[in-house]
DNA sequence: CCTACCGATCGGTAGG
DNA sequence: CCTACCGATCGGTAGG
């Protein structure tokens, strides 16, 4: 009897991936179970009998987030000039699904509230994502292709920053910014050689 | 008999001030008329006496911001170095007032939704920062301080990008983000002479 | 500015 | 998974 499992598993994935698309339009406080459940086609009450409370399913949405990012980015590419491009390349890809850039830009702004459930996550998230900019830095300082007097913590805390600050004003106004653009004269000015 | 008057552009003040602080906790959607009310010392139907609507308030809150802005940075130093310098000096500001920043931090990532209340406002604010951080860039060029191959275009988006992430990260994690140090070690890099 | 109220919506629970 | 419900809260209005 597999087959109620693999419907239940089937079930919350699908209201997980409802969720991410109902957060970026109106922020995490801002969506309601009700909306979620209705666009699943389940009442907010039989959402809850997948996931107990409000936060338990926001809880899902950042673990997914964080298993993609882990598959596609930490394990796949260590730091170093190929761990820039592939951000490069993760920009294009977010460029083509804005979905998914409003989600988390929502959220993280949210989330600066020390007692907003995702709080701890982002924290962990930018952390996470600093060391590893500055760490790709690192080694391209260690190979003489960071042009000189670029300090590898500050490029890439700026890094970091630089890409979600281009989200947002993408999101806001995608035909006066180009996202990719932008990120790729940032990236390929501190080099001193080709990005990719 | 123009106390009657005076009071009430006090009280307003004083509801406008009240405001941005609870936006600042809870956003614009997640804050309502009673708590800001509450904390004024009126009924939440008091409140709607001064502003007949919950988006008539955040039009005066956002209209106040134009206003110190305006005075502060856009009419008191024209484009140049001397702005960029501003524009440091305008972030030590900030860092010593966290409330200002978290407002407009939160406020910009829920108004990217094109039918929010502020969407326009940001759009318009996001247009203006980017065209005077552009022309500082391109007066800098054009006196020879800028290091060769800076695209001022690319420099000036990226100039007000790094600063909304920059607040992010630090709002999220003060203790491990040196917001200030950030900011000035990207606009130094850029010049060929002293910031300041 | 207040009291008193409206319809709508929220997250969550009981019981099946 | 649903029906039916709870207490709480929301923005806004009537009438003073």
């Amino acid at each position: 009897m597999t087959g109620g499992y693999l419907k239940g598993r089937i079930r919350r994935e699908d209201i997980i991936t409802t969720a991410v698309a109902v957060y970026a339009e109106a922020g995490y406080h801002g969506s309601s179970l009700r909306e979620i459940a209705r666009r699943v086609g389940i009442t907010h009450a039989g959402l809850l009998y997948y996931f107990p409370t409000k936060e338990s399913l926001l809880a899902a949405v950042l673990e997914r987030r964080d298993a993609e990012d882990t598959e596609r980015e930490r394990l796949a590419v260590p730091p170093g000039r190929e761990a820039l491009a592939h951000l490069v390349a993760l920009a294009e890809h977010n460029v083509r699904h804005p979905g998914i850039v409003d989600v988390y830009a929502r959220l993280a702004a949210e989330a600066v509230a020390a007692d907003h459930p995702a709080h701890d996550y982002f924290e962990r998230h930018y952390r996470m994502a600093r060391e590893y900019a500055t760490a790709s830095f690192r080694v391209l300082a260690a190979r003489g292709e960071l042009r000189a007097g670029v300090d590898p913590e500050h490029a890439g805390l700026n890094l970091v920053a630089l890409m979600d600050g281009l989200q947002v004003q993408w999101l806001s106004d995608g035909t006066a910014v180009d996202l990719v653009g932008a990120l790729r004269f940032y990236l390929q000015d501190l080099l001193t050689v080709p990005l990719d």
